[in-house]
DNA sequence: GTCTGGCATTGAAACGTTCCGATGCGCCAG
DNA sequence: CTGGCGCATCGGAACGTTTCAATGCCAGAC
């Protein structure tokens, strides 16, 4: 089964192999007589041009990569999604490739993906990786920083504004009523969970009688956060927060179960807020409240930054900085009401 | 910024081209002196092999393609990493795509990973998708059907038996005392669908007291569920369903959710089966009874299967099908009870 | 001292494509 | 009739890699 090439074809329709490329990229620039007799042979012959002959010749692609943790994650998910969608109006494809958290895939795939020449890389990572894409940038391969905010001027990045999310977690659970307040995320190494932190933090500071508890959860899933939830009942209830922050929707689903299975009664006597208002924050029996960082622009500016710092344009500014939105619902709507 | 390539490198370090080709691959083949010479100049030049090349000298790649309808639905997304999690075992890696449920992007990355030559294929489809795999396949990439059974003795595929799975949830219903049943889900074309239903309604037909309703909804989504559920609400009290399949967890939970908003006691009035055991189904308030298809072999299987139609070993057999699992919780047992 | 065998190294060919300068042909103007 | 122009087509070079036959070298055996 020898695979067969340009001229392979050219030979069966008689023409020139130069003839088969221009029919190829140029359809105009050909008689439509050979044209014709050119398309019946690669039709008869299955031909399929290799993107190996033809990227060598180029030294480009047409392809971009994604690589982010955890493509389950339904964050991820609606990034690439419209990433993709984005991408094809350049006529680009995306392939996907998933970090899984570890450092060491992580590497792999951008490996393979500077081997494949792609033409832009859009990353998604928990782990500090600025400087290893600048190496990768540095060999010709250009890339956007997706979630976390870059450091570096030159690393081209889109991400939302954490801290800003969290001071609005926090202020909604303080104007709703709560004062004994548990934040509960990990790990803080993290820079998004770190900013939501000191978002919250900033906001509880400005309410005297209010304190913050800071809940280790470095699982940040839904067993997570019955974990947390079931150290939280094992309490003396005068000792339980009356408002949860957690560090993402997984974590508040879990705890919202479990302490709903457990007779705590949300929101009169516990009023809980998530954050990334995924798919099943609103689908919950009690719909979550949550702090919403995805935006229908968000793939379209990734996409657009990607091409104009492959394009080397000198942009105004590599960094693009999304405002997250609160989402209220009736995890919070009515505390305090018996 | 010129690309540099395996030339320079020999250059760099002065040996041939082809030492720094062996050092490459085949490490132990070259003296331990220019091999540190080779080492230097590679990080000195910041030189990355370059796929193109290699491949087209090869003639194959190594990396797969995963064509789902959708990552962002987490059926997909875990077959997606247990195949990586498998490919990695054989030093391949795992391109990602996503069909978004058309077929006009189905087509084009099927082109796309073509044109890549990736070693093989792997595809997961809501359409008719067997007689562009053969086509695909006759001009020299494999692939393996993944979720749907492959009609074809050549077409690999690794499937669920979704008709058992069906009859499982149905007999289960009936086993916990539903008479009235209502199989809800859409569009019958698709033959996943078709298949649970089949299966359903053998089970129904053993036990002449039942009766099987079938509520089409195309969507799928929590949404649908919750248009459904709606519908349902509005029905006079004893024209309601006293059981429920979904299709999928997402319907179920749908359901499920505005059942409850609206008052219906689950399990006790009403009980629900889904059908996936995604993860959101055990953490519902009302843990969701499901049919677990997933399997730790799945993604083992799948690339198995790959690499041996690779490597073109005759295989006892092409197809390997899965057999689902009842998974029973909270939203079926205690039907009955007051 | 010479020959042989083994091993590290070399240089060139080949993979399939695109691009570019060259070729040939037909047509029109002079 | 001839010269020139435009256009379709052609043929070959180049991209970066791997492989393979050929080369050079050294050690050990005779």
């Amino acid at each position: 089964m020898a695979r067969v090439g340009i001229r392979e074809v050219a030979a069966h329709a008689g023409v020139a192999v130069g003839t088969v490329s221009h029919y190829l990229n140029h359809p105009d620039k050909v008689s439509s007589e050979k044209a014709d007799r050119i398309r019946a042979s690669i039709e008869t012959l299955g031909f399929v041009p290799s993107n190996a002959g033809r990227q060598l010749r180029l030294g480009i692609s047409t392809v971009i990569g994604y690589i982010a943790p955890d493509v389950s994650n339904p964050y991820f998910a609606e990034i690439a999604e419209s990433v993709e969608r984005r991408a094809s109006d350049f006529g680009v494809s995306v392939f996907l490739a998933n970090s899984h958290r570890s450092r060491e895939r992580e590497d792999a795939y951008l490996r393979v993906f500077e081997q494949h020449q792609v033409r832009g890389l859009i990353v998604s990572s928990h782990l500090p990786i600025e400087d290893r894409l600048a190496a990768v940038r540095s060999r010709g391969t250009p890339s956007v920083l997706v979630g976390q905010a870059a450091r570096s001027h030159e690393q081209a990045s889109v991400s939302l504004d954490d801290v800003d999310g969290g001071r609005q977690a926090m202020e909604h659970l303080l104007s709703v009523g709560c004062r004994r307040i548990a934040f509960v995320g990990g790990p803080l190494g993290i820079p998004q969970v770190a900013d939501r932190l000191a978002g919250a933090s900033d906001a509880v500071r400005e309410e005297p009688a209010a304190t913050l508890e800071v809940i280790n959860a470095p699982d940040r899933t839904i067993r997570g956060g019955r974990d947390v939830a079931a150290a939280l009942l094992s309490r003396p209830v005068d000792l339980r927060p009356d408002g949860i922050f957690a560090v993402n929707d997984l974590l508040a689903l879990g705890i919202l179960q479990t302490l709903v299975a457990g007779g705590v009664r949300i929101p009169e006597e516990l009023a809980l807020v998530g954050y990334d208002d995924n798919e099943f924050a609103e689908a919950s029996i009690i719909p979550l409240s949550t702090i919403r960082g995805r935006h229908e622009g968000f793939g379209v500016a990734v996409v657009d930054l990607l091409f104009d710092v492959m394009e080397d344009k000198t942009v105004a500014s590599r960094h693009r900085v999304f405002k997250p939105e609160l989402v209220a619902r009736a995890s919070t709507l009515g505390f305090g009401a018996r």
